[in-house]
DNA sequence: TATGAATGAGGCTTCATTCAT
DNA sequence: AATGAATGAAGCCTCATTCAT
């Protein structure tokens, strides 16, 4: 009581971190990174920025520290693929659980889907880079054929892949997410079959 | 004689619009449109500044025309395939095509996949979207179950793919480029075929 | 006990005033005033900026603060010098007295030495100007000849110069002293005897 | 004539970046390089802040500019008295062009003298400070007694104190120089005929 | 005695663009 | 066909300072 005025800026204390990497996302993924200022960031939260300077020491590091925040569901994925025998089985599991944490980290997979340039010059581009080459490893077997080979990368770019180009596609988004995921598991078995 | 002497500036002549083109491409896809200035263009081609608005009127002419340069094979191809029955022969063929042409405009495809948020809001988005949409109608059939949809919209990915993400696997270039066009032919006969 | 755990928390206690003015010094006279942030004061404390604020009107107050400390000597050293009589005794024994006071307060003079267009902004700047305008009508005679009043002020200024300049030539530093302190005391007394 | 008009309008065409060095001395000389900013610069230029960057890469490249322009004198000065006999009227004739090149760059040294931490951090400082050690090295003998050591080094900077310091005494500024100087000389010679 | 959060002003720098020559 | 000089807008960032707690 006395305290339940102002809903708006009751939340305003304590989270406004958390509001800059909320807006910060939605503006980066929509417009890209370079493209966004942080004034403009800044002018959305209704706040100066100097007051993001007060949360985040540099521009790079709002984005950095989203990666670091949204990646996480991904990494602790590829530990735990690293850890299993490379069986069919395990593969198959990898893109369901791929499929799905790509479906929690959406925004932040379209923004480096399309800043992939800006991605390459941050700090976070290698380690990035690296992890997805981790993930290959799992599911691409170095003995197969090349078309197996290909096969495999082909089915986790179709997951990606799925999140945005079939956008256009009409039809429900949960029916659509499950038809991504079938052709990617055929893709990893077919790989594993043989060509 | 007197002119014979320097074979470099011989080159030079008249074709320094050719030039900037080349040397944009080439900054464009490796560090992104907003991050390449009109002065790292200039220099590197040992110009001023001021000479890049005696051939292009703005920054965004210089990509627009790269575009319309670089694109019109794919154009003609899509042309090519609406006129076509949409039987599977022809949509194998488009495949085949379309890797082909892909391969000949390599570092433009390598700057759209890069600079997506980029490409979109320039004027030269929309029309590249659609360009892309007509390639699609023509592979995808909308009455087809949504796995074979999907299966289409992969095999065009996958070609997308193969140009970059394929990088890191060691083969030998023209052997990769036969095996992603493999799977791809593979991926759009399953579609034709019911899922 | 409780109390008695850590020794540098103790110490702490009540004299955070001195340690910014101690921290404020030192940074001030090795990067200079206007480059040295408060940030950077606070965060050598392991403080934030705002506590520099409880003990510290302004920045500027910091510095004013550390002039009015430690110039008090030079202050008395030339109240007690226009009480004697200016006789050649009496500037001799000033030059050695100033000599000792300067080097008890070498942090701050070395930083006046090195940000006097600082300084001269500062509100303290005239102040001090007028302290040293006092120290030099006891030294030099109004009525004598130019050469030997120029001679009383390179005096000084020998004094100043051998507190910084001297440093790089090898030897003892407090021989180093006398000798600089002979040479002022040699430049005073030439200038009483007449060029 | 015809172009006689404005005179001020027709000296601005290509010496702007005299000007500019010109303003920014006076500016960085009465307030200090950190005080001047590049918006009062080219305000009283009545040009905007970025011609200043089409002459000049940086701020501080600026500065380094007026070094490299002012203190070619005194290189020179040195390199003439590194060839000469180390005897005692090489010595004096230093002390004798040095003030001579002193009055001629008097606001670069005025400003250096009252910027010293600023200088020191700056990329001439460590290049400006060696020039200054030769300077020492021709007229110190290293073997000479401390006294007779402090001497030289008092003399070079009565030279220098002369130029500030001596401001307030009233006298002809060109009867002070010579006064100065003999001082200078005096100490020199003693300096060389044993303490 | 101090912190956490924020502000407003202003700093240096870069950019795309223009225009007279 | 190209340069030299300049502009206006905007970018990122830092600073001294404030105030409620």
């Amino acid at each position: 009581m006395g305290d339940t005025m102002d809903g708006s800026k009751q939340q305003r204390r304590g989270n406004t971190r958390q509001r800059i990497q909320d807006v910060a996302l939605e503006l980066f993924a929509e417009q890209g990174y370079e493209k966004t200022s942080l004034r403009e960031i800044a002018e959305r939260l209704d706040v100066t920025k100097a007051a993001l300077y007060y949360h985040f020491k540099t521009k790079e590091e709002i984005i950095v520290s989203l990666f670091e925040d949204l990646t996480r569901p991904i990494n602790e994925l590829i530990e735990w693929g690293r850890e299993q025998p490379h069986s069919l089985e395990t593969k198959q599991e990898l893109v369901r659980r791929y499929s799905r944490a790509l479906a929690g980290a959406a925004p932040l997979f379209r923004f480096m889907q399309e800043n992939q340039a800006t991605v390459r010059e941050l700090s976070i581009g290698e380690s990035f880079k690296n992890r997805m080459l981790g993930m290959r490893d799992i599911i691409v077997d170095p003995d197969a054929d090349l078309v197996a080979q290909v096969r495999c990368v082909s089915a986790l770019f179709t997951l990606h892949a799925g999140m945005f180009v079939m956008q256009d596609i009409e039809a429900d988004p949960e029916e659509k997410r499950e038809a991504v995921l079938q052709v990617a598991i055929d893709l990893v078995t077919q790989a594993h079959q043989g060509s």
